[in-house]
DNA sequence: TTGTATGCGTTATCAG
DNA sequence: CTGATAACGCATACAA
């Protein structure tokens, strides 16, 4: 079925049928009805493969995460879909596997299948990396900092963890780990990992770098593994900071396991508000960045530069705010 | 940068690019070296809309689910994306906000958008929805019921809340409340109910229609909600059977708030096994199906009926087994 | 206002 | 083993 059939069904050409459907002007509304209704009989789709072949534009733009069967990447690519939804792109989701290699081949699969642009949600690619595709529309949205080549939808990684670790000081809290990844170079975990620091800093507070508890992954089972080396201590901790909510999630089940009481024996806070924090036992403070915000600039970003390939990169922090709940009552 | 200009930077027709590119017999190895080399020079990348346009297939299957910011879909569509790309397709997520309608509009989005097939977990289309597109590959995912007409794959929902209504009767539960949705049509819902009241049959325990709590809808929220009617009741209840482990985390969560104890005072049972199930304090039995498995069958019944159209619908229902945790200890 | 010719980049077919 | 040619379905440019 194709606009030739309707043109003919319709008594018209297909050029005739190609505006109908492309709501262009210049046809007159008694054609146009009788090409609607040739449609309408003959059950007549557009053939998307061939416009994008003579127009280059797919409509379609990629998001690639390290892993949607997490909530905080579930939750982002939800708000992703909606707003790409809004201005009429369509979202083919990928996952990278959180590893340098899953990063790249999202981008060279991202040119391969034409798409208009790509959000790439980066955790191990980084500015060393050998990236050679940056006159193509990618957004990154998260952590790793590219040195300003790309757009950027950051994470408030360092004042999110800052107000976090602030907020356990200012609650009493003396003793205060930070389970988090290796602290190696700039990403996440490293950013993180200052605003921890420069909390103490300002508020009085030494630094011991064996209340530093370093995780395999981003997983709650890394979490509960965490959980377990803190309870091991001689020295009790009263206050962990964690660098997501899922980490946190572990760490809560890893303490409960060992018969420490959050708040009463260890306070803790998480990073990201995902849509479970508020609903643990006990519910979960967290820093809370807006996500709607970060979907929507980093749409507006790729969507603009499709549009303006050679703007300069544009660099952009969420704003958040302090979740506060019971675990840091 | 085309299969033109490649072929003319080896000095071959572009056919012989197209031969090599799709790695097809019939190309000497020397001739194939070059081209490799033309290619590797030039940067050349396959135009896939091209390609489409000419074979008619796209490559992409669409997974359309309700929601993809919920642990439960965000684990499955992991599951599908993993599978589908070891069939060499991609996935494209699309999300129906668990509407009819949007789960129509999926169905014409994936045939415009010249999906190859697609995956639909449907919660609201059911067999009385006018679906004239029985031509076109579509795998049903989950729960509702449509008489044979499609591929389906479903999950054990009698099967499996009878099991978890029994291991709570087992425990020595006697006022067993049910947390789910509204009771028409044949769906998730009503499968799942009919198992509970199967179990209670089974085990000589009346049923109650007072232990039905009705919920808006599968949120964490509503579960929260529902928990504070059981808590409100007179009698009270000993044991809850949740629809799904999402809403079963807001029970929990409700019935903490209102210093109901579980297991002690109500012992408490999901459905899914979220990823975060097991983390929960206290830990959430549940309902496990297979989700890799569903994942495969849905790929493989797609890319099947792709290949052979006119194959009659196949049903089929997961396997599970119950996680016995400390919720229901 | 409507129609005709042409080409987008690829692959199937068939001839060399 | 390699190459020429003709589609695939649509949209641009221009003619009528």
């Amino acid at each position: 079925m194709t606009m030739s059939d309707v043109a003919r069904l319709a008594g018209v050409s297909k050029m005739t049928v190609s505006n109908v459907v492309n709501n262009r002007a210049g046809v007159s509304e008694p054609v146009r009805r009788r090409v609607m209704e040739a449609i309408r009989q003959s059950g007549y789709r557009v053939n998307v493969s061939a416009r994008t072949l003579r127009s280059g534009r797919t409509g379609v733009i990629g998001l690639a995460v390290p892993d949607i069967d997490s909530p905080y990447f579930g939750h982002l690519a939800s708000h992703v879909i909606d707003e790409a939804g809004q201005r009429g792109f369509h979202v083919a989701i990928e996952e990278t596997g959180a590893a340098a290699t899953g990063e790249a081949d999202a981008i060279a699969h991202s040119r391969t299948l034409q798409f208009d642009g790509l959000i790439l949600s980066a955790v191990e690619l980084n500015r060393r990396d050998d990236l050679t595709d940056a006159d193509y529309p990618i957004v990154m949205l998260g952590e790793q900092d590219f040195g300003g080549r790309f757009d950027h939808v950051a994470m408030p990684n360092e004042e999110g963890t800052k107000a976090a670790t602030a907020h356990l000081v200012d609650q009493g809290c003396s003793r205060i780990a930070i389970v988090t990844g290796g602290l190696e170079g700039v990403n996440m975990v490293t950013r993180r990992h200052e605003g921890y620091l420069a909390a103490l800093a300002e508020r009085g507070l030494g630094h011991d770098p064996a209340l530093h508890f370093a995780l395999a992954d981003m997983s709650m089972e890394a979490g509960w593994d965490a959980a377990q080396r803190i309870a091991d201590r001689d020295r009790p901790v009263d206050g962990v900071v964690a660098v997501t909510d899922t980490v946190a999630q572990g760490v809560l089940r890893g303490l409960a396991d060992r018969g420490l009481r959050v708040p009463d024996d260890v306070r803790l806070i998480g990073f990201d508000d995902i849509p479970g924090a508020k609903f643990m036992v006990p519910s979960l403070s967290t820093v809370a960045p807006d996500h709607g915000w970060m979907a929507a600039k980093a749409v507006e970003l790729v969507a603009d530069r499709i549009h303006t390939p050679l703007r300069p990169a544009g660099q952009y922090v969420a704003p958040f705010k302090l979740e506060i709940r019971e675990s840091t009552r």
